[in-house]
DNA sequence: CCGCTAGACTAATTGTATTAGCTTTCAAGT
DNA sequence: ACTTGAAAGCTAATACAATTAGTCTAGCGG
């Protein structure tokens, strides 16, 4: 009953350090209760179920990668930018696994939370698209071309769905550089 | 007590629907055993585990995903064949995304059946690319490129993630122009 | 110093997977 | 037809996760 001082952003916190390491379905109460010292109950006194939870980590995750990716687009134009972000953006989903997987869940129509922090993240994308001279329809088509394949490369290797992971980095340099090269020619 | 006449076929069958229509986490051995009208530790008859049903739904989709893909192919050839690929492959994840969730889960070394199906599709996708002068090495870049920009796209619409889904179908024509054209420009 | 609330706890409920052991059906062999 | 044995159902029981209810106390505001 010593207070453990815990609090809603501990409790995401462990979450997420779960998560990372064991997998989304590893993310149980039980587990995030054992890691901050304390009985699985006394949770809901910071968080209101694990579906919360979730959401929580779902929101954290995005917010990271939208800063990541504006970390990695800011100075940058063009080619440049757009490499930069790819890379940035592989590099957390690798980095935080399970983050990034929660932040893929559907935004759930009420939490106009995560929908701005998507929001930030599509902003940095369309800021780039921007430099290739894309705007209304044309940058939405194309943003979802690029959506599609940044997150379908990082899903696909997160899953181990390329067979042998063998000369990945190198797969992944030439996809975005078909990417860059379908931007510029259209 | 009435024999129910279950096999491992229906029970998979079974979960399939529900995957489908639930979603992969609804997919509950309680819900499965409701379904096919018998007691839950029946179906332990028939399947080793909930793991197990998974596996086998994942085959089941995985082979399924591989037939629909080598249909549209077949007598095609070229942007024609690569199109006709495209939409079979979104048409199916459409319309059986608990099948195809539960494709995506990682071969589990031993899988070797899981393996032989996930190849076959592959397959289609290197004969077809082949029709583009691709090769070896080259060939496997592009592959992967091309199942990054199916799979993401496919998996960001099932989640809702693309925002508001206006223009979706349109959105895909592009992209898959796009890829055609970065296959026929290398 | 007092009291009250936030935050911890234990106990209990529900739902899930899984195992054990019993029973019944059905078909194959006599 | 009769026996019998395994396959396929069942109930009972265990373990673990989420969640709720209700209790207790630390420690801060007055």
């Amino acid at each position: 009953m010593a207070r453990a001082g815990l609090s809603t952003a501990a409790v995401v916190g462990a979450a997420a350090d779960i998560a990372d390491r064991e997998g989304l379905e590893g993310l149980t109460l039980a587990a995030i209760a054992s890691a901050v010292g304390v009985r699985t109950p006394s949770l809901y006194n910071h968080v209101q179920s694990l579906d919360d939870v979730r959401r929580r980590l779902a929101l954290r995750g995005m917010e990271e990668l939208a800063a990541v990716l504006r970390d990695a687009a800011v100075g940058r134009a063009g080619d440049d930018a757009l490499v930069a972000m790819a890379h940035a953006y592989r590099a957390y989903a690798q980095g935080h696994p399970g983050r990034y997987a929660a932040a893929q869940r559907a935004p759930d129509e009420l939490d106009a939370e995560l929908a701005a922090a998507a929001g930030t993240a599509v902003g940095v994308l369309f800021a780039i698209l921007r430099g290739y001279g894309l705007e209304g329809d044309d940058a939405i088509h194309a943003a979802r071309a690029v959506r599609s394949a940044l997150h379908g490369f990082v899903s696909l290797e997160a899953a181990g769905g390329f067979g042998l992971p063998v000369e990945l980095d190198a797969s992944f340099e030439r996809m975005v550089g078909a990417l860059a090269r379908g931007l510029r020619e259209r």
